[in-house]
DNA sequence: GAGGATCTGGACTTACCAGTCCAGTTTCAA
DNA sequence: TTGAAACTGGACTGGTAAGTCCAGATCCTC
């Protein structure tokens, strides 16, 4: 029986990633779905290599369970993209919400987050780290470009940006992310992302527009 | 050496607690702050109890674990007092928001926030369940009191008072749970919660308060 | 106070898992 | 082609944890 030979698209005899990229994808599924708790050798398999290749590329399950918390990291990106700037602030604010619907809270991210929640109470350092990684330097940038339009009179916030950022990053995920983290994540379809899109654009507008009735 | 003697509080040879209430509380406890990786002689140790008896009491340890959800599910109840229906929408929404941030995110209710979202990964039903009794209780709740508060004219969500609580309890908590949940809790002093609770009562109320300037 | 039910402590079984070791094979670069 | 480095599979160690068993102590009820 030659190598690898449970796997039909295996390209060439040396890989198409590296081992240790292999190990880090493996890893990541693999530990995204039955949490920390899964054995080394499930990773192993998995990964189609070796138990002893996997330890000689990260020392330990802890080593690697790091590893692949911060190659996952650099996955995690602010999706405010400077090139949105000039649009109307309602737009923005809706196309933010519609990209954390697409893509922050599939079944899949949830996975990781659930993962990390419980991965931060046995190594504290890995909250703070995927905290700063992910849901902070969203909470950063969306603080910056609100702090940027309450100057040019497009907001309103009275001076709290920052906490107005957090706000609004609430109101989006919200119920959403608490129904997911506890296992109850069911498919949205697309018209309830558009109403709760703009929704949420619209309350924030309501708050903090440049139409403020009040002190 | 007589039994019971490391606990200096025993105060009669027949418990004051029944084994199995005491049982429950501290596996409770060791599952808050050790995960579903706790072992059964640590939480019987734990409990004053003996090996058996906590097998005698609960079959297994996941029968052990989804006595103990079933139990704390009582807890936790919608603090939404009939008594307070007659105040001012504003001081109701401020009260909701400091009672959420005295009671419910401190670090030990986010403990069990953390310890059910792990569970609901290897006990599917557990995670429906906790939602169920826990935060959707408070959502409907607060959807019908925001309701009434819209037939009397005194709000107006544009006829979706479940959306609209959904997005207010998910601006009290927000951020907040989700540093927490991350093991990044910190103490909030209490003049910042009043600001907070300010600002989210304030903000609900600019958008859905009697006031809208717009359809 | 007698007897059944329950509790205790500790030994025991079984199983799994992190991490090691090693002999043989593959890969790769010079 | 050759030799070093890396990989493989499988056996092995040591530790830990779930769940069982049992003999003696304790509690509760009649």
């Amino acid at each position: 029986m030659s190598r690898h030979s449970s796997t039909a698209l295996q390209l060439t005899p040396s890989q198409l990633l590296s081992a240790r990229a292999r190990i880090l994808e493996a890893a990541a599924e693999m530990f995204r779905t039955h949490g920390y708790d899964v054995s080394m050798d499930v990773i192993a398999t998995a990964a189609n290599v070796s138990k002893q290749t996997l330890y000689n590329q990260f020392g330990s399950k802890e080593d690697l369970f790091k590893a692949m918390i911060a190659d996952r990291a650099a996955v995690m990106r602010a999706p405010l993209s400077a090139s949105a700037l000039e649009r109307h602030p309602r737009d923005m604010l809706a196309d933010i919400a519609r990209q954390y619907y697409q893509h922050a809270c599939g079944e899949h991210e949830l996975g990781y987050y659930r993962m990390m929640i419980g991965a931060s109470q046995q190594f504290p350092d890995i909250g703070r780290a995927f905290y700063e990684a992910g849901p902070r330097q969203m909470v950063e940038a969306l603080a910056q470009w609100i702090a940027r339009e309450e100057r040019l009179g497009r907001l309103d916030t009275g001076g709290d940006p920052q906490l107005a950022a957090e706000h609004y990053l609430s109101l989006v995920a919200g119920q959403i992310e608490a129904r997911g983290l506890l296992g109850l994540w069911t498919e949205m379809p697309p018209a309830e992302m558009e109403r709760r899109a703009r929704f949420c654009a619209d309350i924030f507008m309501r708050a903090f527009g440049p139409h403020r009735l009040m002190a």
